[in-house]
DNA sequence: GTGGTTTGTAATTGAATGATTACTAGCACT
DNA sequence: AGTGCTAGTAATCATTCAATTACAAACCAC
């Protein structure tokens, strides 16, 4: 008897639903790491079904990378407005700020670093380096020096 | 038929066994995570069967505890030894050069990092903190002032 | 209101993997 | 040369987990 839907149940767009469950999948693989997620983990973190989480993502492989795509798109969005955002001050002082901001999305900093480390791995390794390329690029083209930036980030 | 043994073949003692396999485990854990590597993995790495990686360490989660010692041991050791090497520089320099020669040992840095990233684990979370503020105490104590060191680290 | 589409789930499967078992061969000592 | 101990393995087990299947309820257009 395949599960009876609550009563005041309404659905959500199915787009809806995928940022919602990138949101928890952030939180969660930050937290255990691509291997140590299951997508069950994600699936009860966003108040779903497993085999829906893999329906809309196709693999965890896939959830993984939306998940890691989103947190560079969040980044460079932050670094983007402080550059904006014509306050006075050192433009480095002001990216220290946004990143701090940043933190504040539990798991953000960490699947970035978690992707960084997995640079073994066939997919997700070459997925990430592009993403801090492309990171990089946007730091020296619209920034402080490279080492400067890369201490930044180290 | 349980294995024959090659003719030439000579027996290690288990100590030896198990140092050697440490060194295998700091490489793979390195490159894969913990959750990500398998004990076969590191037996393989080790030239050894996957059972007996297991009954020399228990389970992997010691494994790992094992090879995340050495690796903290090692960090110590070189930083003692930059500190009383009685060349003259700057004793933050030295330390920063005994880092980057550590880094020759593949893994080692990697492991450290995935320890740190696992803070959720119930039991390698802890003796990753533990560790970390060994560091962090041998730093304070014999070295630069807080806010330096922990620049140095991150 | 009915028929097609979309959101959603329970049940199941197949592969991977940590751990256990049961065994064999080399070694040391007498 | 035999006896006990240690190093080592092959085979197997139990579990976990990503993925598939088969289904049902909500929504929409007419």
């Amino acid at each position: 008897m395949p599960d009876v839907a609550p009563p005041g149940f309404r659905r959500m767009s199915s787009d809806a639903r995928r940022e919602q469950i990138i949101a928890a999948a952030i939180a969660v693989f930050g937290a255990k790491g691509y291997v140590g997620t299951t997508t069950d983990d994600v699936a009860r973190a966003a108040s779903i079904s497993q085999p829906y989480v893999v329906r809309l993502f196709g693999t965890k492989e896939k959830l993984f990378l939306a998940a890691l795509d989103d947190s560079l798109e969040a980044l460079l969005e932050a670094f983007g407005n402080a550059k904006n955002d014509g306050a006075p001050g050192e433009l480095e002082e002001k990216m220290g700020a946004a990143y701090l901001g940043l933190l504040e999305t539990r798991g953000l900093h960490q699947i970035l670093s978690h992707a960084f480390l997995l640079g073994a791995h066939p997919v997700i390794g070459p997925a990430a380096r592009e993403g801090f390329s492309r990171v990089w690029r946007f730091l020296r083209e619209d920034g402080g020096m490279s080492a400067d930036a890369a201490r930044q980030f180290l």
